[in-house]
DNA sequence: TAAGCGTCGATTGTCGACAGTTTAGTCTTG
DNA sequence: CAAGACTAAACTGTCGACAATCGACGCTTA
């Protein structure tokens, strides 16, 4: 017999996790350009902005390093990530490897609830860009992408695309920009969505290619246009 | 002009680093089960065994959590990750992903020299299969599709298949013993090398489906011969 | 007897400090 | 005037310490 007491479902009261605020907010400072690519990251001096001691601040610091956003270079500490050409390459190569698996995954669970929400999250990318919020577009149109990782039911997977997005958003930060009209970007969505829901593995990853491929080749050339 | 050298840092070398060494004996450590999975890993403890102070060592746990070796439970310390039957598939679905594609972006880029080294790693398959030495197979064996993510020169790709990778060593230690007769398993690695050779990306997935899936129901029984 | 409460040891989260190394700035020298 | 050596400041890597918290054990009570 269990002896806990009855598991009503209480939110598991946010942890005063002193790690993972000040990931957050240093993964915040990367992803909106606050910390310039290239620049270093100082521990003493995030941790006095923070009131914090240091030891918080490497940990953290560690586990954007180990999320792609920051290197380290032994004895002389952690660097904000600077994108070449290749990188913008290896991660969208790596997305599109993802994606397809998740889609077609995602395609053999769909549910009728999962494929409201799925028609719904369109919805909001269409709303949302007639907004002047080009952060919120961006969210939008990852939060589409993963909820197709999230039915495929592979929380590995999920965790994999979370990394990725991580750096895509920094990439698409340092841009500047948006990629594409955003009403563009959203009716993009539909093709896939619609290949999902038929059902046909080879038919879903076509598409898939085509949408990704289309914003790999965008975001490429823009970040070639600005180079460091 | 700045004075601060480029952090492209893959260098990397002559590691005096300590978070690194302890990362490893930690890694060695839980991969070959004298860390008994579920069990607490107790910093302090650690530390002093290692003649190090705490501070590396919970660096080097957040590494390893990160990797999928530790979990973490705030306040309460870190644990040896526990396998469930759903965790080999999740892990097992993400290989077939990543090694699919990665096949496939080999065999565009191969050359007679890269053939030639994943002719080699074959034969040493075939001769680390006399020795009685499983850790040595199980080692060599990764090696070989190691081989085919670094031809495919995707780093984060590479970097992806060694973080599956640490987590199916620590399967295969668990189980204790291969799943499959070493001769046979160094056979098999035939077709899927020939399949690159020869280019077709269909006929590639095919093989590589074959092969993983292969050792992915092996393991899925042996898993689930010894739940925890 | 079994469930709930309180206490105590063990362990984590965080901090400040120190030593060794890297970096920046200055001075010397060809 | 440029290149190199030297010095001082800044920073990282590591450590030991302290308070807060957790888990286990034993005690009370219905």
């Amino acid at each position: 017999m269990r002896t806990l007491s009855p598991p009503v479902g209480l939110p598991a009261l946010a942890d005063t996790d002193l790690v993972g605020q000040v990931a957050r907010l240093l993964t915040q400072a990367v992803v909106e350009g606050r910390l310039a690519p290239g620049s270093k990251v100082v521990e003493a001096g995030i941790a006095r902005e923070l009131g914090v001691s240091r030891a918080p601040v490497r940990e953290a610091a560690r586990l954007l390093e180990q999320q792609g956003l920051l290197v380290a270079s032994p004895r002389r500490g952690f660097f904000v990530r600077k994108f070449a050409a290749d990188d913008i390459d290896d991660i969208y190569d790596l997305r599109l490897c993802v994606e397809r698996h998740a889609a077609v995954l995602a395609a053999r669970n769909l549910t009728p609830e999962t494929r409201d929400m799925l028609r719904r999250q369109i919805d909001v990318l269409h709303q949302t860009a007639d907004l002047e919020d080009p952060a919120r577009q961006v969210e939008e149109d990852y939060r589409f992408h993963r909820l197709i990782c999230e039915i495929a039911a592979n929380r590995r997977l999920l965790r994999l695309f979370d990394d990725l997005a991580s750096e895509m958003r920094m990439v698409i930060g340092l841009i500047g920009r948006l990629y594409d009209d955003p009403h563009e970007i959203a009716r993009t969505h539909e093709p896939v969505l619609a290949a999902i829901e038929q059902g046909h593995p080879e038919r879903i990853v076509a598409h898939i290619d085509y949408h990704i491929g289309h914003a790999w080749r965008e975001v490429g050339k823009l970040v070639r246009e600005i180079p460091a």
